[in-house]
DNA sequence: AGCACGCCGACT
DNA sequence: GTCGGCGTGCTC
């Protein structure tokens, strides 16, 4: 039923960028043209929106006609492909957001919707006017060319008033500058390396699957140096011959430059690059590009997911057991998983990576549902790090000190030899307690439930988890007694500091998220390390990161047992992997030159599981431990695993709800809700949480469950439930 | 997510 | 008497 004062057009329904539970309905008058994808822009409210043309869908109270609001364009953009919106239902499905607020994943730059301008240059015009000799240089440096006034400047060797001047008197007029091609192409036989029959066999297997066309994951296995990333890097020329796109998933891409300059050797030129730091100039660029099929390869962080590639051939997912994988704010999703879903949608061949893949990842090999590729041996002829553990409690430090004497005594050996030696401790700042030694008062966080971390070299208490910052005190804030508090602890700058005593002579280098902010401060710790500027390095978790340091051959792990503290089902496999992947910085190949690395793990518990899979160079054995473990209770991955978490400002109100949660908890067969407890921290940014667990078995519809429970429970507007489908942190 | 509307304190 | 605090509710 038409209404009068209606233009002539059609219902369609657009999906906002905003957490919105469905699409809108709006009407699109005949003028317009568009299709399922196009970016739209709308009214809303009192404003305009960007928003998606989603699929037409039956909808049962639709509303009146009268009520819909026009389109007012259709924006000049390759419209968003379909596998992409599948992937976007599909993960609100799965993650029980509101899709638009998924869909605001993939419109990161909105910019990149208009029409690309063309570049704003100067020409020559014909005319009569004072010609200067500076004017007459510029001239003849812009030809019969088109150039942007600073480049006209330059190589005519002028100011830019010269050529301010000529415009001025009408010798030059602007003009468009034809839009360059931002992005080279990866050469795939630009300098392929030479491959070790295991490696070729695999890289065989994988360019088979990519060649295929058709939908599969291959789990890719092997330690440090085994060469996996030129195995990989081969399925990727294969994509780029069959002239499709390639994305590779990178954990830590701000500090992945030796990765950037091994792909740079491989192809002949960068791949394109995504994550959160980029410039709203390259971003817009970047993702123009993706989306018109001018960037062959890109490599991203995980946002890189949701990017609008046309014609997606190939998924990697490097170091594919990391944690930094799993966005746990806003829409909660794990993007390994995620891409495995998407190399789905897309048919296309999905490559997971590791040297300690995950048990979820192994357990699907094994069933069945992934292929699964092992690189045994390192090349060049490198042994493996002979790794050992340092019981503490036979060899204790010195009272105050944190390195025990047979790590002394390793790192003395190691430098009289002119190698590198490194500490690894997974904790940042000074000390990660400090403690009032007259009343016992400990510094915590005025917004957390977590002690306030020394940061010497500042001279300022950090929470490490909101942003709360206060000058290290003087005197104890509880007592008022001065010069009472105490560190208690270490972190890397106080293991710097120990260092330092032990051995003045060592120049050192401690490497921490604070210390290296960004790629070029990456760039030139690889550097100095290469170079051998540094004898010690000291570093936390992002030393453990496909860096590659020829020279080093001792590794010492200050706490062993560091992450294996607290109750989270994951904290044995993360700690292996983390320290797996740590020991693997040791003792690499130099130029047939191997040098045996040694890794000293300094324990309390050397009989621990991890330590024994550690020293007996044992992960299958570990990971069948795991699994066995987690068999019986249906812990993931053989069963399925759900968290709420309820929080509020109000303590009293997030705790209330908590209660009403777990009093109307689901009951069902395969089902189990543990909690309400306190979250582990059980105070966040000035939040107070509690937590839910949702357990089922493998096959329960975990979604219509937890969807079910959330309509049923009703719960005051000041608190917030958040789901998380998959946690794999316990926080 | 914005941006309105709406009902209670310190100002020209 | 008004300006404005941000609580809550809606946007096809």
């Amino acid at each position: 039923m038409a209404t009068p004062s209606r233009k002539a057009g059609r219902r369609l329904r657009v999906l906002l960028p905003l957490p919105l539970e469905g699409a809108y309905d709006y009407w699109l008058p005949l003028e317009l043209v568009a299709v399922p994808g196009s970016f739209v822009e709308v009214p809303l409210g009192g404003r305009v929106s960007l928003g998606v043309v989603w699929d037409d869908i039956a909808d049962s109270t639709p509303v009146a006609e009268s009520r819909l609001r026009e389109v007012i364009a259709v924006k000049p953009a390759p419209a968003m492909t379909e596998p992409l919106r599948r992937l976007i239902d599909w993960i609100a499905a799965y993650t029980l957001s509101p899709p638009g607020a998924v869909l605001r994943m993939a419109m990161s730059a909105p910019s990149a919707l208009e029409e690309p301008t063309a570049a704003a240059g100067w020409r020559r015009v014909a005319g009569e006017a004072r010609i200067t000799p500076d004017r007459a240089k510029a001239l003849e440096a812009l030809g019969d060319l088109t150039l942007p006034g600073q480049e006209i400047a330059r190589l005519a060797g002028v100011s830019m008033g010269v050529v301010r001047g000529l415009a001025s008197v009408g010798l030059i007029e602007p003009a468009l500058m034809p839009r360059a091609s931002a992005f080279p192409r990866p050469q795939p036989d630009f300098a392929p390396p030479h491959l070790r029959p295991e490696q070729a066999e695999a890289a065989a297997s994988l360019s088979a699957a990519v060649v295929s066309r058709q939908y599969g994951v291959t789990l890719l296995e092997g330690v440090t140096g085994s060469g996996k990333t030129e195995v990989y890097l081969d399925a990727v020329a294969q994509c780029l011959r069959e002239g499709r796109q390639a994305l590779v998933l990178l954990p830590e891409i701000a500090l992945s430059t030796q990765w950037l300059a091994r792909f740079e050797r491989r192809f002949g030129a960068p791949p394109a690059l995504w994550h959160s730091e980029l410039s709203s100039r390259t971003r817009r660029v970047t993702w123009r590009a993706v989306a018109e099929g001018d960037a062959p390869v890109l490599v991203g962080a995980r946002s890189a997911l949701f990017l609008p590639f046309p014609n997606l051939g190939l998924i990697v997912v490097d170091e594919e057991h990391e944690t930094a994988f799993k966005q746990e704010e806003g829409v909660i999703y794990h993007a390994r998983d995620m891409a495995v879903v998407r190399a789905r949608l897309e048919s296309a061949t999905c490559v997971l990576v590791s040297a300690t893949p995950s048990l979820e990842s192994v357990t699907n090999a094994e069933a069945g549902r992934y292929s699964r590729l092992l690189l045994p041996v390192r090349h060049h002829g490198a042994s493996l790090p002979d790794i050992r553990a340092i019981d503490l409690r036979q060899h204790p430090p010195e009272r105050g000190r944190f390195i025990s004497p047979p790590l002394v005594a390793a790192i003395t050996e190691t430098l009289a030899r002119g190698e590198q030696a490194m500490l690894f401790l997974n904790r940042r700042g000074y000390a990660p307690l400090t403690l009032c030694r007259t009343c016992g008062h400990r510094m915590q966080c005025p917004n957390c439930t977590a002690w306030l971390v020394e940061h010497r070299a500042q001279r300022r208490l950090l929470c490490h988890h909101c942003g709360h910052t206060e000058p290290t005190p003087l005197a104890c804030s509880e007592c008022g007694t001065e010069h009472s508090l105490v560190p208690i602890g270490p972190g890397v700058e106080r293991i710097q500091e120990e260092v330092a005593e032990l051995f003045p002579e060592a120049r050192r280098l401690v490497m921490a998220s604070d210390t290296i902010p960004g790629p070029a401060a990456a760039a030139e710790a690889a550097r100095k390390i290469e170079d051998r500027e540094v004898d010690l390095i000291i570093g936390t978790q992002i030393v453990a990161k496909g860096w590659h340091f020829p020279h080093l051959t001792l590794v010492g792990v200050v706490d062993a047992d560091l992450g294996l503290a607290g109750g989270d089902l994951r904290a044995g496999e993360r700690t292996m992997q983390l320290l797996h992947q740590v020991a693997g910085r040791a003792g690499r190949e130099q130029s047939g030159d191997a040098k045996p690395g040694q890794v000293l793990l300094q324990s309390f518990s050397p009989e621990h599981p991890v330590m024994k899979a550690l020293i007996a160079d044992d992960m299958p054995g570990f990971l069948k431990a795991e699994a066995a473990q987690r068999i019986p209770g249906h812990w993931p991955p053989f069963g399925r695993l759900a968290a709420l978490i309820v929080s509020s400002e109000d303590a009293r109100a997030a705790e209330r709800a908590a209660r009403d949660l777990g009093l109307g908890a689901p009951i069902g067969h395969g089902l189990q809700v543990l909690g309400p407890a306190p979250a582990p921290l059980a105070m966040l940014r000035g939040r107070h949480r509690h937590r839910l667990l949702l357990k089922a078995e493998r096959g329960v519809r975990v979604q219509a469950v937890l969807q079910d429970w959330l309509a049923r429970v009703p719960v005051p507007r000041e608190v917030r439930v958040q789901v998380d489908v998959d946690p794999v942190g316990f926080l």
